[in-house]
DNA sequence: AGTAAAGTGGTTATGCCGCG
DNA sequence: CGCGGCATAACCACTTTACT
């Protein structure tokens, strides 16, 4: 796995023991051990401590390909709720922890037939999640967040999230929303476990990174246009995200030229 | 037009403090 | 325990300059 905050493909993760924090988009989440959490397609997460010493978990990546065949949109529900973390009880840990160590045995033995088993046992394990979580709602209060400032932080991140493009202050955003803008920068770090600017940063490439691959845009433009004034600042924290820089990027990632 | 490297002044992260 | 202030090293944004 890249130690990166976003990637293409889809991202259900299972803790099998241990227990973190978990931001993904806007909200954090506390991770306890029996948890399956679900990362869309190129949303920013990060992982944190939760105060306790080890962690084991079980990782799936997979792409919209990967699943296409079945047109079911069931599948992708997990990954389109407010909540992305489903607990499970102990008799369902037991079935989904079966299904994933089959599914990494499948992994590691390639035996013939082994990407259609991947499949059944991927589709099986996201409908049923599908639907436990479609009853959860009905049956549940929605979910509610660890604490005021993790709310708070919440509504800030939203806020970055929608006004990245233009330029953007720790200053500014603490005092539009009344926090001292010490507070702010200790209590971003905690609930999101990222810095103030490493988060501005990593929105602004990742969306500098989809304008490469789906425009025709100069660089000049792309890097104005996600927020940075200066294209020699621009290519520097493009190439601290990506370990590449903006040309080599989109030639990589561009197959034919329509 | 892009990239890289060096120099600068401003900003941010963070430890330590006090307050309620 | 949540919050705010202060000090300051480290970091970062931005410029300048030079190179492909």
């Amino acid at each position: 796995m890249p130690s990166n905050h976003y990637h293409e493909p889809y991202e259900i993760y299972y803790l099998l023991s241990g227990e973190r924090h978990y931001f993904i988009k806007e909200q954090t989440y506390k991770i306890a051990k029996g948890d399956l959490v679900f990362i869309s397609k190129n949303e920013l997460h990060k992982t944190s401590d939760a105060g306790v010493p080890n962690h084991e978990r079980l990782l799936i990546n997979f792409n919209d390909r990967f699943i296409a065949g079945f047109g079911e949109p069931l599948l992708f529900e997990p990954f389109e709720r407010k909540n992305r973390r489903l607990r499970l009880n102990l008799p369902e840990r037991e079935w989904v922890e079966r299904l994933l160590f089959e599914m990494l045995q499948e992994d590691q033995e390639k035996l013939p037939g082994h990407e259609a088993s991947l499949q059944a046992r991927l589709v099986t394990l996201l409908l049923w999640c599908g639907r436990k979580l479609d009853r959860q709602d009905r049956e549940q209060a929605p979910y509610e967040h660890e604490s005021p400032a993790h709310k708070k932080i919440s509504e800030i991140v939203e806020f970055i999230n929608e006004s990245y493009r233009q330029p953007i202050s720790l200053d500014f955003v603490a005092k539009a929303h009344f926090v001292s803008p010490f507070h702010f920068s200790r209590m971003f770090k905690r609930v999101t476990g990222f810095t103030f600017v490493e988060y501005v940063n990593t929105v602004r490439i990742r969306e500098a990174q989809r304008l490469l691959k789906e425009t025709q845009w100069k660089v000049t433009r792309i890097a104005e246009t996600v927020g940075y004034e200066n294209i020699g600042h621009f290519g520097r924290v493009f190439k601290k995200v990506t370990k590449t820089n903006p040309l080599d990027y989109r030639k990589s990632v561009k197959r034919v030229h329509p």
